[in-house]
RNA sequence: GUCCCUAUCAUCUAGUGGCCUAGGAUAUCGCCCUUUCACGGCGAGUACCGGGGUUCGAAUCCCCGUAGGGACGCCA
């Protein structure tokens, strides 16, 4: 039979690093089989589903590049369906119908805390011969059954066995007739003949619920596989109130997609030794099996390594075309100046983020319109303004503007000024960059072009000789 | 409180009874490379939660503690 998996995010805020691992291991372990990945928004929670969350999960799943093969489905739009096998349920006295007010839920949950028990349901409707109270409107409630264990095989935990004494008939429609999530996640998968159904650890105690239901509807298993969740630094689960970021937070602090897949299909899933792993790799590799099972907790510093490596090692293109968008955020404009990959290819060492890959790059396209302080007075001295005189006629000269020609030309300054590197060079770096840090000399001043070097040094003259006399 | 689940360096993890005086990665620290910033190379310290079993032998299996997480909604 055709692997199917489905990834089920209810649209009630962003999609989180939890929930884009566990899409990640669904879309994985469908590609790896060369089965089906689906995508469905559960939006039966109409007081919390937004649009705005439902456009933010599909742009982040367009972001990290997890495409479905069918979907996005909306459960709203299947409510015909879901009434449809609840009357079957009632019909068949698999559900009945249950009068009771909140309120009386509230006293009941109470008392049975206060007694140290398990808060539940206590099936006062269940078999009630009892006339309904007058305009009430009654929820639905599937009945489970009262005795005997649900055992279920779980791809990553092992057997996992629940008695169902421990369970109550929970509401599968609320009051104003509109399903609940536990039934129509089983009606659901039933009819998109999900057949494995990966998601996080804390759904473990529905499953036999749902396991219930299915037996009632007389439809066959899905196996399960719950992965566990993902803890904050401080060993909390990371939580929407709880340090967890939407993805795209990521993109915009500068993280590559490829990074950030990498990071989380590591937390929680490994292959022996390996740590990077490109997507082709993963397909072929990734085995729910490996998937550990105890939770992990989330290191932004790997992260921020597997980002660096990534800036390191992908194929210019793919840096510059990512990059776009953060140039577009920091108004860099890099239409004029050099190529944008060459930068790149020549930053890409001293970046651990796309935002600071933009920002220490401006000096390519932007004047230099101010200079270290600190290193304005650890590096410039009285006899700067004649070295970089010095150093601009060499530059100057030069018929050919490569590497070569320009490493050669400041040597050649030097050594006519008779003094060692360390002397200018920090000074040229200055009046180049503004700044301390930057690619190799040579490589710099070849990118910035000749003109620009020039033009920068005599400004740079200009503006030493200016403030050693107004001092 | 009740039930479910989990437990190897600070963190992510390898380990499926002998190959483990426990391996890799990140982070940290040291050295080298480099007259910038980085990259890179080499090296160091740091862990099997505790206690009982089972076994010739246990990080690995079992039990009990302990700790952490989850669930207990007319949320998903």
């Amino acid at each position: 039979m055709k692997v199917r998996t489905r990834f089920a995010p209810s649209p009630t805020g962003l999609l989180h690093i939890g929930g884009a691992r566990t899409a990640l291991f669904s879309w994985l372990y469908a590609r790896k089989t060369g089965g089906d990945f689906i995508l469905r928004i559960e939006d039966t929670d109409l007081e919390r589903s937004t649009q705005a969350s439902i456009d933010a999960i599909l742009e982040a799943m367009d972001w990290l590049d997890l495409a479905y093969d069918e979907g996005p489905f909306y459960q709203t739009q299947r409510f015909d369906r879901y009434r449809e096998v609840i009357q079957q349920l009632l019909d068949n006295g698999q559900a009945y119908r249950c009068y009771c007010s909140k309120e009386e839920l509230d006293a009941l949950r109470e008392a049975q805390m206060v007694r140290k028990e398990k808060p539940r349901y206590d099936g006062r409707w269940r078999d009630s011969t009892a006339t309904p109270p007058a305009g009430v409107q009654p929820v639905i409630r599937f009945k489970n059954p009262l005795d005997g264990v649900v055992e279920f095989e779980d791809l990553v935990r092992g057997k996992i066995t629940i008695a169902n004494a421990e369970l109550d008939d929970l509401i599968i429609a609320r009051s104003d007739g509109v399903p609940t999530y536990n039934l129509c996640v089983v009606v659901d998968d039933i009819d998109m003949n999900v057949t494995h159904v990966i998601r996080g650890d804390d759904h473990i105690n529905n499953t036999p619920r749902q396991i219930n239901i299915m037996r009632a509807l007389g439809a066959a298993l899905p196996k399960f596989a719950h992965v566990p969740m993902i803890l904050g630094n401080d060993g909390q689960r990371l939580s929407k109130r709880h340090g967890a970021v939407g993805v795209m937070q990521y993109r915009d602090e500068g993280y590559l997609p490829e990074a950030l897949l990498n990071y989380l299909v590591r937390l929680g899933w490994s292959h022996g030794d390996q740590e990077v792993f490109s997507r082709d790799e993963l397909i072929q590799l990734f085995e729910i099996e490996n998937i550990n099972r105890a939770p992990s907790s989330f290191s932004p510093d790997k992260l921020l390594w597997l980002n660096q490596h990534y800036i390191k090692t992908l194929p210019a293109e793919r840096i510059a075309a990512e990059l776009q968008w953060h140039l577009t955020q920091q108004n860099l404009d890099t239409s004029r100046g050099p190529a944008l990959v060459d930068v790149i290819e020549a930053q890409r060492e001293r970046a651990k983020t796309l935002v600071e890959l933009v920002a220490a790059s401006r000096y390519f396209y932007e004047p230099v319109n101010s200079y270290d302080a600190a290193a304005m007075k650890k590096q410039v001295s009285a006899e700067t303004p004649h070295y970089l005189q010095v150093v601009a006629e060499h530059l100057g000269a030069l018929q050919v503007w490569d590497e070569a020609a320009i490493h050669e030309a400041i040597t050649a300054s030097c050594e006519q000024l008779q003094v060692k590197l360390g002397k200018v060079g920090p000074a040229l770096r200055l009046a180049t960059t503004g700044g301390t840090s930057s690619p190799a000399l040579d490589v710099t001043l070849k990118l910035l072009s000749k003109d620009t070097v020039l033009q920068r040094i005599n400004i740079f003259i200009e503006f030493v000789k200016n403030s050693a006399s107004s001092a």
